[in-house]
DNA sequence: ACCCAGGAAATTC
DNA sequence: GAATTTCATGGG
């Protein structure tokens, strides 16, 4: 399948299938650093590079972006290439409740984001809240990152976290969870955890190597598999996801979803986030 | 003061 | 092994 897009003065109109919606997939809890601006639009930083994103219509438009980083980076993070109409129709055959998640936000898209910064993100997501998650990894990229054109920074990479002691950490106020991100970036600078590795090792032996970095459980893990690495067979269980899975899916199992388990878990997670008086 | 937040480790039974 | 407690920090 192949894009069609425009690229003017650094600025990106792509075309889109027209059901994608960026306060869907930026706000649902998958990354913690996108902004958004009264206009609608928002702006982010991912893979060493900032831009700020819109959509008009059917036309997804980036600006601060070359026609090479559109098709090296941008395309494959909002994962524009996949038909997630078709998925719907079919995941909402499966369940009526999961069809009205979908419906709920049907723009929805599952972002591949950065290995490593999915991997630290989410073990500070652990017993936080994302307000307070937000400003944990700002204040790392503002720390430990590198100032790009544009006005952001960089997601630190992992050698440079391992170099680093946990008294540096304290003024991420991030708390307990600092000798975590040390050990995770450690284990990644080292080799120790081959992030790369988990994109085609099985489901359950990439898991498992995820688990062997102290702070990382069965639900961060599976976070990074899906959001990360985009194993879509994964379908992180947080408190919401348990919540909705036994008030709103009695004796479904995730296998049930089948292989795109993790679309579905977002349609709910999402669902179930917006629409709190369901487990009143 | 108390409770909770996209959990996981440490401890206890 | 399963259930409970603890872990920093910030906001309601």
């Amino acid at each position: 399948m192949n894009m069609k897009f425009t690229c003017k003065d650094n600025i990106i109109i792509a075309e889109t299938s027209g059901d994608m919606s960026l306060r869907d997939t930026l706000m649902c809890g998958q990354s913690f650093r996108w902004r958004e601006a009264e206009d609608g639009s928002f702006t982010g930083t991912a893979f060493g590079r900032t831009v700020r994103v819109s959509v008009k219509g059917k036309e997804l438009i980036i600006e601060n972006s070359t026609k090479e980083d559109f098709e090296n980076i941008w395309k494959d993070y909002f994962d524009l290439e996949f038909d997630y109409v078709a998925l719907k129709e079919e995941l909402g055959q499966m369940h009526p409740v999961l069809l009205e998640a979908a419906r709920f936000a049907p723009g929805i898209h599952i972002l591949r984001q950065e290995p490593f910064e999915a991997l630290i993100s989410f073990i500070i997501s652990q017993n936080n809240n994302i307000r307070r998650i937000e400003g944990i990894v700002d204040r790392l990229c503002e720390a430990f990152g590198e100032k790009l054109q544009g006005g952001g920074y960089s997601f630190p990479t992992a050698e440079r976290l391992a170099s680093l002691s946990a008294e540096e950490l304290a003024p991420l106020r991030a708390g307990f969870r600092n000798r975590y991100i040390l050990d995770a970036a450690r284990k990644v600078a080292s080799g120790e955890v081959d992030l790369e590795k988990c994109r085609t090792l099985p489901y359950a032996q990439a898991r498992a190597m995820l688990m062997t970095i102290v702070g990382v459980g069965e639900k961060v893990a599976d976070c990074v598999l899906l959001y990360g690495l985009h194993r879509t067979e994964a379908f992180p269980m947080d408190v919401w996801m348990k919540r909705a899975m036994s008030t709103l899916f009695p004796d479904v199992k995730p296998e049930f979803f089948g292989e795109y388990a993790g679309v579905a878990q977002q349609y709910i997670f999402h669902y179930s986030r917006m629409n709190p008086q369901l487990f009143e």
